[in-house]
DNA sequence: TCAGAGCTAGATGTCCGTCC
DNA sequence: GGACGGACATCTAGCTCTGA
């Protein structure tokens, strides 16, 4: 974020209005003297809510990004799925199925990519893997996932010529005991979208017979080997005078 | 002289290390 | 895990500066 070209941007959009910084003090309940210290680009001083609310009674938007080594943070992020991806996908492969990885649709205005598209010629089943190495919105991961399984057949038909008989629904969470916590708040709601799990999941995958939801927590490979203590995650004191490394 | 903007000391709230 | 206290971040009131 630069703070001065910010800065520059908010008086800009005041002096558009013909406001003085008291008057945008007025309209957000942010005090002149930290209005001032925005406009003059030292954001250090300031909160980012606070700043969010001036830019917001100009009727700006603000946008945060965080970068890091170019685009290593996207990397970063997608290990542990692209981890989980691999791991479901070579075991699936182990048990006589077909996978596609990463599959994009785009049919009647629902466009998505299903992580592993799976087909098992024999039974001629269809398997929509979803993997999420986070859970972070419970009832857009299913609903998402719902709107695949209905689009599978279709898409795995035109592209690939599967025509399955069954269609199987499979989602894939870390085996930590953050998503097992997630996973057992939402019992009811896991219970009923997505019941089999455990020993029966890895039959069905062997020996897949009719239509399958399930869940399956699966060891999260991309974390092998870091060892963390029981305080974890830790917190970062900065000290004055130097930045905690990276 | 006055309006608008900049500066800063002090008040307040929050964070985090430590202890139990 | 909760309580406590010191350190720090953030905000504001009020004073000062600047330019018309």
């Amino acid at each position: 974020m630069d703070g001065r070209k910010v800065g520059a941007s908010l008086r800009a959009l005041r002096r558009r209005r013909a406001w003085r910084q008291a008057d945008l003090e007025r309209a957000t309940g942010v005090s002149r003297s930290a209005v001032s210290l925005m406009e003059l680009g030292r954001l250090d001083g300031v909160a980012i809510g606070t700043l969010r609310r001036v830019v917001e009674g100009l009727d700006a938007s603000l946008v945060i990004d965080v970068r890091w080594r170019g685009g290593a943070l996207d990397r970063l992020l997608d290990e542990r799925h692209a981890a989980l991806a691999a791991t479901v996908a070579t075991i699936l492969r182990t048990d006589g199925w077909h996978v596609e990885v990463e599959v994009s649709y785009s049919r009647y205005g629902e466009r998505g990519s299903i992580d592993l598209l799976a087909w098992q010629a024999s039974s001629r089943t269809l398997l929509v893997v979803e993997i999420k190495s986070e859970l972070t919105s419970i009832e857009e991961t299913l609903r998402k996932h719902d709107q695949k399984v209905r689009l599978a057949p279709a898409v795995a038909a035109e592209r690939f010529g599967w025509r399955p008989a069954a269609v199987g629904r499979l989602l894939v969470l870390p085996a930590g005991t953050a998503a097992r916590r997630r996973v057992a708040r939402h019992a009811s709601l896991f219970d009923a979208a997505l019941p089999v799990r455990g020993r029966a999941l890895r039959t069905w995958i062997r020996d897949p017979r009719g239509p399958l939801s399930g869940l399956w927590f699966v060891p999260d490979s991309s974390q092998a080997g870091v060892k963390r203590d029981r305080t974890t995650p830790q917190r970062v004191r900065c000290r004055s005078g130097g930045l905690p490394s990276a």
